[in-house]
DNA sequence: CGTGTGTTTGATGAATTTCAAAGCAGGTGG
DNA sequence: CCACCTGCTTTGAAATTCATCAAACACACG
């Protein structure tokens, strides 16, 4: 007995609600069909632990993930063992894009808590999107939109100071919470401080000193992993105004 | 008359030699028939003066671009009017993969010398993808390859000291050229110091100093954009070698 | 209650930026 | 052909930021 439309869209939100496979489906017109098949895509679910890994560079790629609920962090190590922190990942975002190029894995996933995935087979994904084009066209758009936050954490690293990073990193964190409908000024950050500065390209004690800056400021208030934002715009005037000039 | 694919292949590599339009599309089988209608995408030339911008953040995009002579730099100006460089593109390199995400272009494109692209209606491309599913494969793939190449970036970014990631973007270059079927050990950066800093996150006097070090290590001969690279393993020594531990 | 892991703060030193000035190359016009 | 720009590069010296080393602290957990 086939669903209604509204239905079906309300099903797959279910499946994996808070997934970025909405992200990657839902902004299009779909028949109830089309949703159907995507429904085959993410029924299932996976639990990680705490510490565990996702997966490690040069595993194979079989999924993309999208994360339902907990957070990871995404890092590669070099060959003489150091860890670089390439990203972090909260419930609605994807995992897993930069092995497309390699049908490897680049990076180690590791969850920061107890975890729980969508794994979207990729294969069938491809197949997928090869029949429903706009499918396809969000893939692409996801992978790009991928490139562009890189490309900010470039410029990041680039041309701020330490507490300028911290603040952009804090604001980043903000704003993904609230578009995903959790407090922007109240969360908890679930990494450890050396990885924030790894992935601020600072030490973890650079990270402790920044905290304390913002705080003297009273812009946030930061007690282990607890954040407060406090004021916002105090935040963002850091960003935008940072310290480097043309020469 | 129909040509044998052989012909056709060659007749798509002329009509865009040194393009990764190739890369694009000919690791893959495909018939005569599809690659004739490769080549519907790629006939046009366009030329870019020196300085002169290819697109512009904020421009909607039209097409992708494959370098085929000269160079381009891609920067993101933040409101403050400073410049971060993102990336070079030399002889067969892409273009434009990061305005997939907002259908805008989200960086600026400015030619370093002289120089030609073949534009790549980007619509058409998605188009016959749809179509040849190993050449939608293959746009993942690059698109991937894209993040990866930027999370090295970080990387470098974060775990370098300057001399270091002097280093490593000459050996980049250096391969980069090869593939190309070019020198590896002998080529001529068209940027100016301030670019290759901004790209690393440096000051232009530090980059000089950086040339200066490696100079006295013997491990290089540049004379103003001149690079000859002396001892090839020494460098990359140096780039494995990097310096910070873990704590 | 101890142990281990993670965080905070201080003191020191090294690396990089900043400021300043001089040198160099390529192009233009006299 | 030379003199003179202008833009880019190089080098030096001083100032600043961040990393490093070290020690104390906080907290969770067995």
């Amino acid at each position: 007995m086939p669903e209604s439309r509204a239905d079906q869209v309300h099903h797959l939100k279910a499946a994996c609600s808070n997934c970025s496979v909405l992200e990657l489906c839902l902004p299009i017109g779909l028949t109830g069909q089309e949703i159907e098949r995507l429904d085959t895509l993410i029924v299932q679910r996976l639990k990680v632990r705490k510490s565990a890994a996702l997966y490690r560079a040069g595993d194979p790629l079989r999924s993309l993930y999208a994360v339902r609920i907990g957070s990871f962090k995404t890092s590669v190590l070099s060959v003489d063992g150091r860890e670089q922190v390439t990203g972090f990942q909260i419930p609605g975002e994807m995992l897993g894009l930069d092995a497309i190029s390699t049908d490897r894995h680049a990076c180690n996933a590791i969850a920061l808590e107890d975890s729980e995935v969508c794994p979207i087979h990729f294969a069938h994904l491809e197949k997928l999107a090869h029949e429903l084009p706009s499918l396809q066209h969000n893939l692409n758009r996801v992978l790009s939109r991928e490139i562009v936050r890189d490309h900010d954490m470039l410029m990041m690293l680039g041309n701020m100071n330490s507490d300028e990073r911290l603040a952009a990193f804090l604001l980043n964190f903000s704003q993904r919470f609230h578009t995903r409908g959790y407090s922007s000024s109240n969360f908890v950050l679930k990494m450890r401080r050396e990885e924030i500065g790894s992935y601020l390209g600072l030490r973890l004690e650079t990270i402790c000193r920044g905290i304390a800056h913002l705080r003297d400021q009273g812009l946030v208030e930061i007690s282990g992993r607890n954040v407060t934002i406090r004021n916002m715009d105090g935040l963002k005037q850091l960003v935008v105004g940072c310290h480097r000039h043309l020469s």
